[in-house]
DNA sequence: TAATTCTATCGAAACGTTTCGATTATAGAT
DNA sequence: ATCTATAATCGAAACGTTTCGATAGAATTA
């Protein structure tokens, strides 16, 4: 692999005069600089990005860790943050957060491989951000509840979409009606049950044990739910279930059964995915806005990196989505 | 940010010792060890990875090109991508191709930030390809079809699926039928065409032009398809649209219009995505192993990457689905 | 002509590691 | 006490850039 020395060299110049060069500065004379192109053509001279960034300490480039890649609402939410990262001559990568020692997170994140970073992972530890953010790593959050130096935090409304979408099912009538939640260390599946359980109330209904039911946000735990409440002997009137996934696997079980959805019993899910548009019957749920997520929080990761000090969390709203599965015609 | 020369110093020893003690090299006496690691502890230390990647002259990254991050079959591309890349010790990031100049595929590709590349995105010009391919960066190409030094080759078997699955159209009767093809630079597309032609000509029926159009595997450009199908007049008695997502445009437009499938018209996709189970009928279609196309193309990688010359190009066989849409009941 | 300003180029240090060969301290053998 | 083998540590070069301050020559001014 040639190297600007070996360019240099075969130019005749000496190398800081090719470094100079390549980035068109106007002090070296037209006819070297056809020399040097010459020269970096006959070598297929290619610069080497890391000693770049190693003399030049940063990388321009940040990353986007999602817990599990091929989670279906990522491709807008990372659609949002290229479109700004590459506003501002930013490369985003994207990489899978698990996967224990030696992975990605250690190696992007702990040893300084990217500038800054944007984080979609429950499951990732508080203390390690907290450890890894500092004025050359900002790190923003994306529907986490983590305070610290260097951190930074955009959250979809979770609670307020939940609540709508409860208060949706209840003026529709309906009173006993089931949660299945999401993964106890999600935040977000709190806030949803926060706001299912706040429109309960708000209507004066109880919440009754047997309705709650914890799943995991797949598919197969929603179907597992479903199996659950069938063999309680009585169907609840209506379901919320936490995601579209858990929602889309209930749907399953219950068509399986024979069970109509509305007719026996309503059923609403969280986040809008795009099956949902195409289940039988549609799915309806609350929208959250991930491709504005995803510009939210890049614009926010360069705020951080211009050394803006002061950046307050942003909430961004979320919208119930009607279609058929709750049981209003339209 | 600490050095390894500032630990160095609070340690009491030269920065080589501490640069061997961290690897755990026997050389180093335990209580130096110790006096090592604290300072680590006390000054925050960590590593700078540039400066070890410049050193080594390697990265232990190697990248996933994707055109657009958001298709609906990549994540078990990745997936498969994962496992085998953390088997040997690598992280790979998924990055998108598109965005001109000063982007991923320079930084990361020209500039040789990673020590390899799976690379699927029809787009990229072949001599880009060829150009950037070397000793120091093998590329796996998939669903390409381009010869060159350190770049290989892993396809679907799109033709023979393509074949099959019109053959099931044929066998069920059906001989007018439409094909609905891809953007003309994908050889994936066109190889599913060929397949398409293959079996119409075993069954000795002539391709009708007005049947053959042309899509860009969007699901916008399915609908059109339909309407256009639609405004001859007469509909053919079946589709075969090159890839899943224009097959749900056209039920779409279908849907719209109350024409049935299958029973006035049948349709069939391929690519096997996700939702083709969730429409309404459910659609026949041909499944690509994409888990698998991603754990082959990344061991191929690896044995570039330990030198192995010859490396064959791999055909990975797919499957036909059937499902409602073609027509047959099961 | 001498002094001054540009213009074009160069040399060397720096970025933070790793590693090789050299050096010193410690112990064991003669 | 001297020599040798081993263990522990060190110093310096190298990886490939960028950039600052220096330098030499050409052009301009006094």
């Amino acid at each position: 692999m040639a190297t600007i020395k070996d360019v240099a060299e075969r130019a005749g110049v000496s190398v800081s005069t090719v470094s100079i060069a390549l980035k068109r500065d106007p002090r070296v004379k037209e006819s070297t600089r056809q020399r040097i192109l010459e020269a970096v053509q006959s070598l297929g001279y290619r610069p080497n990005g890391i000693a770049r960034d190693l003399k030049m300490q940063q990388t321009q480039t940040m990353a986007v860790f999602l817990h599990d890649l091929g989670g279906p609402f990522y491709s807008e939410l990372v659609s949002g943050v290229q479109d700004v990262a590459l506003s501002h001559g930013y490369s985003p990568i994207v990489a899978c957060s698990v996967g224990g020692k030696g992975v990605a997170l250690e190696r992007l994140l702990v040893e300084n491989r990217v500038d800054g970073a944007i984080i979609l992972d429950p499951y990732i530890k508080e203390d390690f951000i907290r450890r890894v953010a500092g004025p050359t790593l900002p790190l923003v959050l994306l529907d986490r509840d983590i305070e610290g130096a260097y951190v930074y935090r955009v959250t979809s409304d979770h609670e307020g979409g939940a609540f709508n979408v409860t208060m949706h099912l209840l003026e529709m009538g309906h009173r006993q009606i089931a949660f299945i939640g999401g993964p106890s260390v999600s935040v977000d599946g709190q806030l949803r049950f926060r706001g299912f359980a706040r429109a309960m109330k708000h209507f004066g209904v109880d919440l009754q044990n047997r309705l709650m039911i914890h799943g995991d946000f797949t598919e197969q735990s929603g179907y597992a739910a479903a199996v659950t409440l069938l063999s309680q002997g009585r169907l609840p009137e209506a379901i919320f279930a936490a995601n579209d996934e858990m929602a889309i696997g209930i749907l399953r079980a219950f068509s399986e059964r024979s069970v109509r959805v509305p007719d026996d019993v309503a059923l609403v899910g969280f986040d809008d995915i795009r099956l949902t548009q195409y289940t039988t019957p549609a799915l309806t749920t609350v929208h959250q806005p991930m491709y504005e997520l995803g510009t939210v929080a890049t614009q926010i990761l360069f705020r951080a990196l211009a050394g803006e000090k002061s950046i307050t969390p942003v909430l961004l709203e979320t919208q119930v989505v009607i279609r058929a599965s709750s049981g209003l015609r339209h």
